[in-house]
DNA sequence: AGTGCAGTTGACTTT
DNA sequence: TAAAGTCAACTGCAC
């Protein structure tokens, strides 16, 4: 290895925040001398089971217009497609690097191994690697006490401004925006997808806070409404083209327009918005299970769950294909495979069904999933992923009924309709059991599968193995201790001193508060 | 107008 | 972020 001449620049490495603005790294390394803004597209990431191409697509976007933006504080971004550390070592060999400057990021297991390894490489160059954070989470955490007030802190701390100026680096060749094939990414587009890029993710943000927005708190329930109810910002959250401080402040500003004015005009505008604001605390609250305990990416919180599950590849193909025979699951998974998102309630009932009904385990099912999100976030999906399927000791099980949702969220089976045409000719009254339609197989034979399980056999069967797990010696003792380390604040407190405050809740005849677990509806 | 009854609604418990 | 079951209160209606 080459030792260089010269350290001189501040290599600053985007990762998952591929903005200029309310970027504290890049602010930092630019008081400090001249700045390379790099992007390092590592093939190998992109050929983990949790990468796909829909969300390549959406970071091609947003680094177009990061380069531009970064362009206009004066110099462009610079694209490389290597592994991270021969990128680093050729950067550091032919310019001289002084410092490396990144966000933190809690992501899978993959590179928080790659992590490790330019941290070792960083060492034995003696360059010194800023790591900065940029969501609420809170490295090598040793007490969750005060984490709320803290997270409350950060968010509301002032934006970072960008760069005044970079100095333009005429030395060093942009390079080129690989296209996904030309990094040996498989094709998996998703038609209806939201692009990247931070100003789409601006302007959903604006319009969902000024004029989507109001009836948030029940359309995101329903598919039918979840697409433009919700916020959009997602997978902008996760590349980071929009921050998630500027975010929780827009939101805040809102709040404060909204309190001056008067109540009759504030519809249900304060509801909506104290929700958003909800869930923006929760994404963090998430990936800090991640950044505690990486383990939870591969392995049961709670081991007693451990290899409970069977592995059925037929039956994961036709769960992720909309294929099972069950028309609002297959409706939700189709809407999914097209757009790359699909709201809260409608994930939860998806994973419910893989992991129960069909028993499968979570690991298995949570790759194909991952794929298809183009807002794929490893701390919250991992999570999401053990708590839907019930491995994580601290939440009960929660079974969904996907006739009895469909029924609920899609009363006249319109969305059933648009994503099944197989069904189109179905009466409304069987639209949600077709197996049930008496001319069902003269109609449709051959077009859509018989249901894959009897949902009601099959629930009862996975309930009660669930429930036989949870009355095995010696559980309860282990489901405390996670409840102490992952529980919320809020309901941080082991199961049996829960039973024993309601039990005294009720012999004061106070009414019982409801219990806060880890929800996000 | 009062009574009986089937069906509905809501609060709460259990799994 | 659930669903099903229980129970009591309530409602509409026939008589």
């Amino acid at each position: 290895m080459t030792v260089p001449t010269a350290h001189r620049y501040q290599v600053v490495w985007f990762k998952r925040d591929l903005r200029v603005d309310d970027h504290d790294p890049l602010m930092r390394a630019a008081e400090r001398g001249p700045v390379i803004p790099l992007f390092i597209i590592e093939p190998d990431l992109w050929q983990q089971p949790d990468m796909s191409g829909r969300q390549f697509s959406f970071l091609s976007e947003s680094l177009l217009e990061l380069r531009e933006q970064l362009s206009d504080v004066g110099q462009p971004l610079i694209v490389r497609t290597s592994d991270a550390i021969s990128c680093l070592n050729d950067l550091h060999c032919t310019y001289g690097i002084d410092a490396l400057w990144s966000h933190e990021e809690t992501g899978n297991d993959w590179t928080f191994t790659r992590d490790r390894a330019v941290a070792a490489w960083c060492q034995e160059q003696r360059i010194e690697w800023h790591q900065i954070p940029q969501f609420g989470v809170i490295r090598r955490l040793k007490s969750r006490r005060g984490w709320a007030g803290r997270w409350d802190r950060l968010m509301s701390a002032p934006m970072i401004q960008r760069p005044k100026g970079l100095m333009p680096l005429s030395e060093i060749e942009p390079g080129p925006l690989p296209q996904a094939q030309d990094v040996g990414i498989a094709n998996d587009e998703a038609p209806k997808r939201f692009r990247g890029g931070r100003s789409v993710g601006l302007s959903d943000l604006e319009s969902f806070l000024q004029d989507r927005g109001e009836p948030y708190q029940k359309a995101m329930s329903s598919p039918l409404t979840a697409f433009d109810g919700c916020s959009r910002l997602s997978a902008h959250l996760a590349f980071g083209t929009v921050s998630m401080r500027e975010t929780y402040q827009a939101a805040c500003r809102r709040q404060d327009d909204l309190r001056a004015l008067h109540m009759d005009h504030r519809g249900r505008w304060p509801g909506a918005v104290r929700s958003f604001l909800a869930r923006l605390h929760w994404h963090c609250h998430f990936i800090q299970k991640l950044e505690d305990e990486p383990a939870i990416e591969f392995r049961c919180f709670h081991p007693a769950y451990e290899g409970l599950r069977e592995h059925n590849a037929e039956a994961i193909e036709r769960w992720s294909t909309g294929q099972t025979g069950l028309p609002f699951v297959d409706a939700c998974m189709r809407a999914l495979n097209a757009h790359g998102w699909i709201n809260f309630r409608m994930r939860a009932m998806l994973v419910s069904f893989a992991s129960y009904h069909l028993w499968l385990p979570w690991r298995s099912t949570g790759e194909p999933l991952a794929r298809l999100f183009i807002d794929y976030e490893p701390g919250i999906h991992w999570s999401q992923m053990q708590m839907q399927s019930s491995t994580t000791g601290i939440n009960l099980p929660r079974i969904y009924n996907p006739i009895k949702q469909g029924r609920d969220f899609d009363p006249n089976g319109s969305f059933i309709r648009h994503w099944i045409p197989e069904l189109s000719e179905v009466p409304n009254v069987y639209i949600h059991e077709p197996w049930l339609w008496p001319e069902m197989r003269a109609t449709i034979d051959g077009h859509y599968p018989p249901p894959i399980v009897d949902e009601r056999a099959a629930r009862k069967v996975a309930r009660d193995k669930i429930w036989a797990v949870r009355r095995e010696p010696g559980y309860r003792a282990i489901a405390d201790q996670i409840q102490v380390r992952h529980g919320s604040r809020k309901s941080g407190m082991p199961q049996h001193d829960k039973r024993i405050k309601i039990a005294r809740r009720k012999q004061k005849a106070e009414p019982a508060t409801q219990l806060s677990f880890l929800t996000s509806e």
